[in-house]
DNA sequence: TTAATTTGACCGAG
DNA sequence: CTCGGTCAAATTAA
């Protein structure tokens, strides 16, 4: 707080930078639309961008992290203590429970508030007999089902199987599209925060016994990817922005900034949500062993290289496209906490940037 | 047996 | 009030 005149100052220069890196963003939309453009003005304009956001990470990077940090932990201690009733997914009836309770359902609202929110469109091939697509590399747990208005088709709630556990709050939603069944319109909040199995290489002959993740290992991208990859994930994932129509800021500014950002102490235990758990949980959608598919993301080869698995992604393209085809329709909506704050700080998004 | 799913009840937001 | 999201007991699967 003392230092808020300092940080104060820096805060515009942030600003200025992130502007500048949205409108350079929106340019490099607009190169991407026109064929007429050449690679070597998008490559530019990518380059401007990350540099933009990389100055602002920088600034963010000087001032942030113990103040943000604290968030975290604050968030996280009450959690944690009311978590422990729950670590074997027992029945809580008491009424002091159920004081617990209502703190945690107000700390949750309040939480689910700052979550990350994106959507993604699944799309299954018939003929796979593949009903639920959603295998997308994280086990999740089904919680419950609802009958939503104006839906042809229920909607289900998943949540991380490995919530209690480890507290990891990531979940999603699952609605089957009206106007085309093979569609699935995935909505994904939160981050994984849980230690997920480390992603293991499945041998060639693996077979996509995608019906059920079981208890097969969920694929974390590397807890630490190399900065260089991950630039180059970042430019491959930009396409999800453009259907944004609210909010221009998004994930890649966060990735660029996460491998020289993060603080090494930041392990996946100390449950805070930081840029790598953001990244695997955007991640495995894309790499999914099971739902692999066809994709309309800009991956760039050597990013798509770079990823272990994502080669096992590029082989298999039967079984779903992951429709995130975005430009005019927008099939993406990323539905950041920020989107519509015009206030925004990163302050008040402790789980965004870290 | 444990773990996951189903499904009606419950609750908060609007 | 309605609606969407979550809880949790009952049920099913592994």
């Amino acid at each position: 707080m003392e230092n808020m005149g300092d940080w104060g100052k820096n805060k515009n220069l942030v600003m200025n930078e992130l502007t500048q890196g949205k409108e350079l963003a929106k340019q490099l939309q607009i190169h991407l639309k026109m064929p007429s453009s050449s690679h070597e003005t998008r490559e530019m304009l990518i380059q401007m961008i990350l540099t933009s956001y990389e100055k602002a990470l920088s600034m963010l990077n000087c001032k942030s992290n113990s103040e943000v940090e604290q968030h975290h932990v604050a968030g996280i201690a009450i959690r944690s203590s009311e978590s422990p009733p729950s670590l074997t997914g027992s029945p809580r009836s008491d009424d002091s429970d159920r004081d617990f309770k209502d703190q945690e359902h107000k700390d949750v609202s309040k939480k689910r508030k700052t979550l990350p929110r994106w959507t993604q469109r699944v799309r299954v091939n018939p003929g796979t007999g593949l009903e639920d697509p959603l295998d997308d590399g994280f086990s999740w747990r089904k919680y419950g089902q609802k009958c939503i208005l104006g839906a042809k088709y229920p909607r289900g709630y998943y949540r991380c199987t490995h919530r209690n556990v480890q507290s990891c709050w990531a979940t999603k939603q699952v609605q089957r599209s009206d106007e085309d069944p093979m569609i699935f319109e995935v909505t994904y909040s939160g981050s994984h925060t849980c230690r997920q199995a480390p992603l293991k290489i499945l041998p060639s002959n693996q077979e996509p016994n995608r019906t059920s993740i079981g208890p097969q290992q969920p694929l974390q991208i590397m807890q630490q990817p190399p900065p260089d990859q991950l630039l180059n994930f970042q430019s491959s994932l930009k396409v999800i922005t453009e259907g944004l129509d609210t909010c221009e800021l998004s994930f890649p500014y966060h990735f660029a900034s996460t491998s020289n950002a993060m603080p090494p102490e930041n392990n996946v235990n100390q449950p805070s949500i930081n840029d790598t758990d953001f990244m695997g949980s955007i991640s495995p959608s894309f790499i999914s062993p099971s739902t692999s598919g066809t994709n309309y993301f800009s991956m760039s080869p050597s990013g798509i290289n770079s990823f272990q698995g994502i080669q096992n992604f590029n082989d298999r393209s039967e079984l779903a496209e992951i429709t995130t085809s975005a430009s005019n329709s927008p099939t993406v909506a990323l539905d950041f906490p920020f989107a519509n704050d015009p206030n925004f700080t990163f302050d008040n998004y402790p789980g965004f940037f870290s």
